[in-house]
DNA sequence: TAGTGGTCTAGACCACAGC
DNA sequence: CTGTGGTCTAGACCACTAT
């Protein structure tokens, strides 16, 4: 086990918060590394004197800072980080569409094995917020795709889809294979040229649901991105998606005007 | 108090998580609006006949997700939004320089008062990414400043910038007040007139500084922002910021090539 | 002073992983 | 079977807020 120091009953800080910074620094330091064991809780409360509910309370810190990754019945292992995939608005370039390619698959080439799962698509109305960026009348219909994306079978991003129904019906984006180039190229098709996109980030923690759909361990916040893509004759298509936020760098560029 | 139904000892999920779930679906609700008192621990245990570490628990568990704010001798109340600041690249534009007004000035036009705290200004070595960045060679020196912002007397953002010290280098960028304009001012009137800038965006939980600097409840995220300044003949500057994520949306807009 | 959340103790039993 | 973390109990004392 690594050096570690005492807690200081005298102290202003609370024992468990002792704990948690001597371990904390211990990882920060590279004393212990990522995806090493972390002491067990019984050497903890051992080496400190504490209750084990204290040792825990340190150790459940740590976790909600997403430093480590507690396995029942395995041990607490300092968390490892995943390959982060830098995203930049190249990927939704006509010429990866030209190719077939979907910007989910132009995004993650060369660094795994994408897929997709839990796809549902329906009609319906859309949420007001959503209604509100396509610029629709709140009785209309928009088709929803909502599914969720894979690299190499480990959940990334969760994303829903909205497209005007008088742009989706009688297309493949009412199927749930919207055909090679994604549903931007099948926009396209309809006579929809792109010209321009807009995306709105945001950070939060995941609901329980989102943390389970992601896999994602304690300590580890969702990255919001709600994109609208613009043809010549106005917005055409509004996507919410969810991505899990160790996973991913989103670069942009902009003039400086 | 609310209604709240019963712990099934049951069931699969273990009772501090069926009183979460009880708690946060009231809140999801609107049962429980934000800032209202979240029933006492006290009632809690009584309402559900278990041990007062079990409601702890459960309570922890909502305020991890940001749901929930405790403070100590008055009570648990439902989270409230802060506002929202949405930034726009438009922030940086060279009329808002123009008119003495610096980045962080123009965005907070009119949402309060923005002031700046903490601010450092110190010659060094740069991190080796921002040198990288910056195209630097590895004994070059540069500019730091570390600084605070704060709107309204709520930190919201700390940023620490980076120019190569052959273009600070007898400006105001080396004082702690940079004058009208801000840096990106004097940086140009040196000569190096801006063209582009690039931003990596990325989330994650803050350190027990960065909490404690920004006043962050728990369960909130970070978003943390690298943005690079580019002149005709390169990079000029970087700046490093962690933003509060429940008081931004950051966006941008590009074109469909 | 009463009520609130924060911390700690010393036990207990359970679920799961790995030998 | 042993060791690990997950959950729960039934208390205790403390720090802080509000009255």
């Amino acid at each position: 086990m690594i050096e570690l120091g005492q807690v200081d009953r005298g102290a202003d800080a609370a024992p468990f918060k002792q704990i948690a910074r001597q371990l904390r620094e211990a990882i920060t330091d590279g004393r212990l590394e990522p995806g090493a064991r972390m002491p067990t809780e019984q050497q903890l409360l051992e080496h400190y004197g504490v209750a084990r509910m204290t040792v825990r309370q340190a150790m459940n810190q740590l976790r909600s800072e997403g430093l480590v990754v507690a396995e029942q019945g395995r041990g607490a292992f300092v968390r490892t980080a995943p390959p982060v995939r830098r995203l930049a608005s190249e990927r939704f370039a006509r010429k990866h569409r030209d190719a077939g390619k979907a910007a989910f698959i132009a995004e993650t080439e060369g660094l795994g094995k994408p897929s997709v799962d839990s796809l549902h698509v329906t009609e319906g109305h859309a949420p007001d917020r959503v209604r509100e960026l396509l610029g629709l009348r709140s009785n209309a219909k928009v088709v929803s795709r909502d599914r969720r994306y894979l690299v190499d079978g480990t959940p990334v991003e969760l994303a829903t889809s909205y497209v005007p129904l008088s742009i989706a019906r009688g297309t493949p984006i009412t199927h749930e294979d919207p055909g090679p180039g994604g549903i931007y190229a099948r926009i396209e098709e309809q006579g929809h040229r792109l010209v321009s996109f807009t995306e709105e980030v945001a950070a939060r923690m995941p609901s329980p649901e989102e943390k389970r759909a992601l896999r994602l361990p304690d300590g580890t916040p969702v990255l919001t991105v709600l994109r609208v893509a613009f043809a010549e004759d106005g917005p055409v298509e509004v996507t919410e998606t969810v991505k899990a936020s160790h996973s991913f760098v989103l670069e942009y560029s902009f003039p400086a005007v």
